[in-house]
DNA sequence: GCATGTGAAATGCTTCACAGCC
DNA sequence: GGCTGTGAAGCATTTCACATGC
């Protein structure tokens, strides 16, 4: 995962004080892993909503999003009551209250730092993903790159990141450079105000609290599959007396679950 | 996280029983999230290693890799009793029963499907993090591209992978197809006997129980960061009334707060 | 009848706190 | 005195199972 699913959320907020809230009082803490889910099924129900479907069944929707139905349905409680008992969900009700829990009705400037194979393709991703992300800064440490135009936008010094970052109001930072010079960028992109990155370097950042950090970390997700192959190997060698009957049989229930991810983790 | 986590032997083990197992049982079915956290703590070793550090204690270590110490000794401890008390962990061992938990030991080869930008940058990631992960196979289904060599291989077609994963044995695949292809390009790895996939298609994969799957999905983390930041702001804009001091202050320390401030993320 | 929504149970993970050993 | 290793407590997440309402 997420792959990761680290993070210590907190805020747990309790009950709120005496303002009676007038209406649905949403911050309701959310649980973190329901919140990645809620990003796939809004882009399974994209989907489903552009072939024309109009209302779908929380089984129907947790397969195509890989989960179980009961998971489903309580990650969609979260939301609010949006379905309609013995039918289902309108597919364009849940998309609009996802995006609106997620916050996705209003746009987060990114910076990418780091121009080099990986801030290629992240920077010509076409406006990064699904619209709501744009691109509006990039940055790198050659010179040779410096005022080049990547993907429409010209890149920048890392010096000028922290002008550039508030005077762009960049709410979210990407960084895509070699560990050595992660740590340093991420300073600048907080000096520059930036609310949350994505680190992309094998690297721990230190941040300020107030900062939210995901990382995306291919070593390790290749050593938490090696670890995966290591413990197939090892039932297969010693696990089971005799019986079996070849791969696969093993049946070890584990379900069909999949899942995974995240990655993060 | 991944679920699955599916542990063979069902329950504890509360003493012997029947079928004795000769020698330490080993598949003590470690958690998955230590798991991950165990291929961070493995790459800050290496780099106490390069500096000529010989022992850390759980302290530091956790430290470097933004856990806290209890959680850091605890993901140790699914290894065996390396540390010594009063003194700390040898450097050196912890990075070798880190490489056997992690199946590290053995190489694991790589296929990367679709050379883009992002596939690119994985082809030339310089024979993949870490060493242990060479990539042995490059396919992508532009005629223009295959036979071109990418970082030292040529191209095959997308046609081939059954066939080409079998003969040079791949374990990883790499997706890195647009969506559309993604689930076809699985299909055809899993013809070809890959055992893990690694998936950065925006797709929800459908494969055989006995594959893992891991996903890195950048419109879901961007979507997640997105949620942290409009959480903050409507706390900001109801949650406490003036007061504040600035982002950041919030916090509204959960009560108990108990000591242990760390910094972490 | 059928599918949602949700308390409650089960499972898994993290943190505490301290015994054990150097 | 310091630090590891670990049972037990505390939380978080997942799963169950069924009342609820269309």
């Amino acid at each position: 995962m997420t792959p990761d699913a680290d993070n210590a959320p907190t805020a747990e907020m309790p009950a709120v004080e005496a303002t009676a809230e007038p209406e649905a009082v949403r911050a309701k803490s959310i649980p973190e892993a329901a919140v990645a889910r809620l990003a796939v099924y809004l882009r399974v129900l994209s989907g489903l909503a552009e072939q024309g479907s109009t209302t779908i069944s929380s089984e129907e929707l947790s397969q195509a999003a890989g989960v179980n139905s009961a998971k489903l349905r309580k990650d969609l409680s979260y939301l609010g009551s949006y379905g309609t008992r013995g039918v289902g969900y309108d597919v364009q009700v849940l998309v609009s209250q996802i995006e609106r829990i997620l916050g996705l009705t209003r746009k987060h400037k990114v910076a990418v730092v780091g121009i080099g194979n990986l801030g290629h393709a992240l920077a010509n991703y076409g406006g990064f993903p699904g619209r709501g992300f744009p691109v509006e800064a990039l940055f790198d440490l050659d010179p040779d790159l410096v005022g080049v135009p990547v993907g429409g936008l010209p890149v920048s010094h890392l010096d000028e990141i922290p002008k550039v970052c508030a005077e762009r109001q960049i709410s979210i930072g990407v960084i895509a450079t070699p560990p050595t010079a992660a740590q340093s960028v991420c300073d600048r992109l907080v000096a520059g105000g930036v609310q949350c990155i994505l680190n992309f370097a094998p690297v721990v950042l230190q941040v300020p609290a107030h900062i939210e950090v995901r990382k995306v970390d291919l070593a390790v997700e290749l050593q938490i599959l090696s670890f995966h192959v290591a413990r197939r190997a090892d039932l297969a060698a010693n696990g089971n007396g005799g019986a079996d009957g070849g791969p696969g049989g093993a049946d070890n229930g584990s379900v069909n679950g999949h899942g995974n991810g995240m990655v993060v983790r």
